[in-house]
DNA sequence: CTGAAAGCGCTTACAG
DNA sequence: CTGAAAGCGCTTACAG
């Protein structure tokens, strides 16, 4: 009668007397460039097939000091900037064996309190979007060597890395853009207003067009979410003198923007008025849209934030580095081109 | 001179010294409900505090063989429901103090080889939605005791538990819906042909058309993504005789063919085509697409999900589950109500 | 190339 | 309630 065996985990010592090697000579098959025959390999690698073996990464972790685990703390998954983010950055570290551990903050601008004990998972690093860390998570992660790097989202807090897009740049393009399709009245609607992201947006879409003459501009936050940023149109809609141009920090906001005016207020975009997004995600280019944006690839980010995640891995005693990705006006036709 | 300690690992040993305690008592301190005094409790918190400590979650892991990780398997995170399981699952998790392990799925209907390796990371479980597991993966799982949960897909594989929709019957009442609105000519947009669940979602909205009469319904696949489903819908609506009704297995798919049908055609909806969705994203209720669709939300079957994934994990021997969580057609302005 | 041994940071009987 | 000790599954000098 046979043991039934099922439940128990099958460790390196199984795999050894399986295969007739020492535990050590298991651990060498499972590591790349181990000092190891191929010979002995080979057999270790037979006996591990045979009785199921999986290696214990965790195990590993206690000594190697690395856990092949990378802490993604995201919000607003809804908005399809950041699906694309958790999609890209889970595709990149796949080339180099890790995994996200995702912390799906709530929205708002303080920190998770959940986040705090990310290091408790021993993670190799942490990257934030759309959400912060507190101060004081940002020493422990200090103390404990752990990098951090926020996407798109400067940082209050010295000692965060940061990989953004080419914020002040975007804003006056796209200001520019704006005033060579003959629009008067200009509107913003940012993401949060602690956003430094947002700000910067904004002054450099308020530079342009302070050289142009123009001072005034409508400013209302949407929170990086649609329901919110419908209100803000209806706000600036409402008012005396509604805008005939409005960038949005975001192309989801500025789908709200498009579907608000058009179904509830029966304009017309571009006609009546244009709407700018930024990003450019995906649904951008949907015919419903088809949304002049300032293209700014969750990939391109993500790409840097790795790549910047394995020099501070690499060199801990690097400093916080600000990297910015470029990216690109994309017209399409959401915006008028030529004086109305 | 002080001795530079900041990146030393500060372990329960550094604070058993400190705190003049024996280590166990500090482990004693960080579990919850084990027999250690009030007093000695504090001191050890206190200098935790001090010292920056952290317990180390994965060493925990070798000896109570629980990692508080759940590996998610997912893929389609531009679409928007898939995206809500994601937030849904991190939120209801850290009730529990778990956590999810990414695992982001190349689209299609073949498994992911990357998941293979999920139990290096001894997880605590396997939640799979958007995606399968590989017959192998399968056996692996079971015999190393780690359940799997398949969110709204049911599983070909036995031994898979799975959380869904009425899919069946969701079809049925969508199907009467629409030829109570007076429809004449019906497709549908189904996710993969692979897809049990986009399979019997047709079933049911068959079912109900033949009872009344109708035996042809036309049918596409989408592909649960948005170009793909525009494609679908094109050529619906080039066909001789097209649709006044589709019928598509997820509200994203649905985006398109309104999106198609209104830009692309010039067809009013639902004038001149109905169209219904599946799941009730958020996205669904905005005035741009205001679409019909049966709701199934994400939160309900994440719940239910994690309910039987903890079953699972109490009793171990418990036979694969099949699960179905209620929902309801909501009647929006996306599909005709009166004979046209 | 190989094996025996120490040690990574924890939990948990065991004895007091 | 407390501490000393064993052991979870690994990697990595060390000696051969």
């Amino acid at each position: 009668m046979k043991k039934d065996t099922s439940r128990k985990t099958i460790t390196e010592s199984d795999v050894a007397k399986h295969a007739g090697v020492s535990q050590s000579a298991v651990s060498r098959a499972f590591t790349p460039g181990a000092s190891i025959s191929p010979k002995t390999r080979e057999k270790v690698i037979k006996a591990a097939e045979e009785l199921g073996y999986h290696p214990n990464l965790l195990a590993r972790s206690l000594v190697t000091n690395r856990s092949n685990i990378i802490a993604l703390a995201i919000s607003y998954l809804e908005n399809p900037f950041y699906a694309q983010v958790v999609r890209e950055l889970s595709q990149k570290l796949r080339e180099s064996d890790r995994h996200i551990l995702l912390f799906s903050a709530p929205d708002g601008n303080q920190p998770d309190p959940d986040l705090e004990k990310v290091l408790r998972y021993q993670v190799d690093a942490l990257i934030l979007t759309g959400t912060k860390a507190s101060p004081d998570l940002k020493d422990q992660c200090r103390k404990a060597g752990v990098p951090i790097v926020q996407i798109n989202r400067k940082s209050d807090l010295s000692g965060i890395s940061t990989v953004c897009g080419e914020d002040f740049e975007a804003g006056q393009i796209i200001a520019q853009h704006l005033l060579d399709g003959g629009h008067k009245r200009f509107a913003y609607i940012g993401g949060t207003e602690g956003s430094n992201t947002s700000r910067i947006r904004e002054e450099g879409f308020r530079d342009a067009l302070a050289k142009a003459g123009i001072k005034d501009v409508m400013v209302r936050y949407g929170a990086n979410k649609f329901e919110a940023a419908a209100i803000a149109v209806r706000e600036l809609l409402d008012s005396k003198m509604p805008p005939d141009a409005i960038f949005c920090a975001s192309d989801y906001m500025a789908f709200a923007a498009m579907d608000v005016a058009r179904n509830e207020y029966g304009l017309k975009v571009p006609e009546d008025v244009s709407v700018v997004g930024f990003n450019d995600v995906p649904d951008a280019s949907h015919a419903a849209y088809n949304l002049t944006t300032y293209s700014q690839p969750a990939g391109a980010l993500v790409d840097e934030a790795v790549k910047l995640v394995d020099e501070l891995i690499e060199n801990p005693s690097k400093r916080a580095q600000r990297r910015e990705v470029p990216g690109e006006l994309i017209i399409r036709t959401s915006s008028r081109q030529k004086a109305a």
